[in-house]
DNA sequence: TATGAATGAGTATTCATTCAT
DNA sequence: CATGAATGAATACTCATTCAT
């Protein structure tokens, strides 16, 4: 297999994921973008239909990462569905940790997400969600979860409330150490307000 | 002297709620709101400083009904925190049920909020936040809620899952009746998932 | 003669030689000029017909000073031709000097002036100039004065240089005394740069 | 790689000259520029900042050949003085008169220029005038000039008149014949109007 | 593949002027 | 005469996308 010497596309999502946290989706520039990342404007092309094109790929890439992790994480029998919602908690908490320039497109850029790729805005996203349906369901199953959740309502009561919470955080980092936000809201999503 | 008849402002402020909903704030042009609203173009700018001034508007008026809303609710003394939060989570339903295009455009624009604003969006959305803030207080003291759940952080937790439910809802009102919505997301709030 | 109480015609004029002075014709704001004289911008189009016609009659009444001034020094027979320049210059340099708004308007605004009003920007300017060159031809019948200058263009000649040293003046005061200007700008004038 | 073809540069130029002229610096439209140059709207910024700019390069453009056709006649040792400004005069009646647009321009405009650049609107412009000063300061040491003349007032006096002279040629052309123009201001600025 | 010069559609905002009172 | 709210035409500039090389 001939390895290119350099990997344009990667080197040019990379680009765009650092120009996109900065600046914004609207106001980041195909040409800065290029400029970032190398190569000249008419490239960006080669490799993308179109801006919104890049977004989406920076997207699909993100949660094709998540999904592959979280399959060996639901697929780990030894694990009881509690102890798999921690994980797969930890699993996002750990990539947004680890990329805080993805983290803010993501939190920033969903609108933009919905608006391009209508609402279904990546086929891993939703194989991940899918995924983690099927540990609520066993939770449920096994007795563990309460039975009167509605599964579709969940999955955004969870998401929006990650979503926030990282935005908060990316926004001002020093104002709420992760660890805390992530120990709180695993408390909270298992046991709610009320003592 | 030609005198303001009727409320231009707030003609112009009930068509900008239906565009900015039905197009999303960046594509909305100023001239259309004005039509729709049955003025001149100029005179937008006789009520609004700019566009993002619009935008602003809104959501200050929303939350400012928001709020006063809350207080009757907070001060009322024979409610319990849990009822309280029972009451407060109905206000916000309330509202966004009976204005979907508001709903839409809370949910969709509130980047651009941060964007025009620098993250302190709305005096009421602050005064509405810190009203909630002191009914968990009030929860904890009282030996009811879980002592040990930070406040910022909740406050984050339950106005994103929020967000994304009413955005989802918002999005395919028949999926989801808004009913189960409501009623799932105070079970998950209080309760939690776990029995 | 009933005596207006406050003349408002003379109000807008002086309101306006002050903001086109600080802002230049194209800049100033009809609303400003109204603002600062006191009046409703509306009520400006009852003295004016539009915004040029406040630029022409504030050159009228300009030209129609200095015209009637000249009459005085033309009519006076004890006068030499090449007195009667003098004085004519005096003239203006004395206007200028007391109105330093006037001058500015006057140097920097001629374009428009030729633009909204045909190059025939004043009846008193050209009577002025008509006055003038009666002096000019004066000083030639009595020899006093070289017979082949050209009268139009010994017209343009001086009131282009008057005009650009006006401007400088007006622009930086301190770096050219006036009196210098105009003890020069006599001597080239009468006798050129030649010894 | 799509390469310049021919010059779009000078074509805008052109076309700017030309327009400018015709409508005046205001009132032309960068739409209407970029269609009589042959090129698309935008890529008159590819070549220029901003309007104004456009302006600042035809000035500086012209100024920068006068004063390289100046440079050869101050250097030419067999020239008096006299015969240099006499050549230095040709020189700025020659270039107007081979582009009467560009004439229109330079006497216009230069109100704007001084809007848009500070006063000091081309490096060359101030050169040609320094290079100037040096021929007087020449006459005044070797006793050709009356030494009592003031190099800045003299600079201001005689750039005023020739620029409202050509202003008024270039208006009406046929009125005034350049060359008995060039000839009366030869003369005046040599000897004045006395005999 | 790669380039980057060229394209041209798209829009918020201003402000001279009007006119109902 | 006086008001000032309302009007709406008018335009520089940006930037995603293309395409000749």
């Amino acid at each position: 297999m001939r390895v290119k010497e350099g990997n344009k596309e990667k080197d040019i999502v990379e680009a765009a994921v650092d120009i996109f946290a900065k600046h914004g989706f609207h106001k980041a520039k195909i040409s800065q973008i290029a400029e970032q990342a190398g190569v000249a404007t008419g490239s960006v092309y080669l490799y993308f239909k179109n801006k919104d094109d890049i977004l989406i790929k920076i997207y699909n890439s993100l949660w094709e990462k998540l999904y592959n992790e979280l399959l060996t994480v639901t697929r780990n029998e030894a694990l009881s569905p509690i102890e798999k919602i921690d994980a797969m908690i930890d699993l996002i908490f750990d990539m947004f940790t680890e990329n805080p320039s993805v983290t803010i497109v993501f939190v920033n850029e969903q609108e933009n997400m919905n608006r391009v790729s209508g609402d279904k805005y990546s086929l891993f996203y939703e194989k991940f969600l899918d995924e983690g349906e099927k540990v609520i369901k066993e939770g449920i199953s096994s007795g563990m979860f309460n039975k009167n959740i509605d599964l579709k309502i969940f999955r955004h009561f969870i998401f929006g409330s990650i979503r926030n919470l990282l935005h908060q955080w990316a926004i001002t980092p020093d104002k709420l150490p992760l660890n805390k936000i992530r120990h709180n809201f695993k408390f909270l999503i298992k046991h709610g307000i009320m003592k």
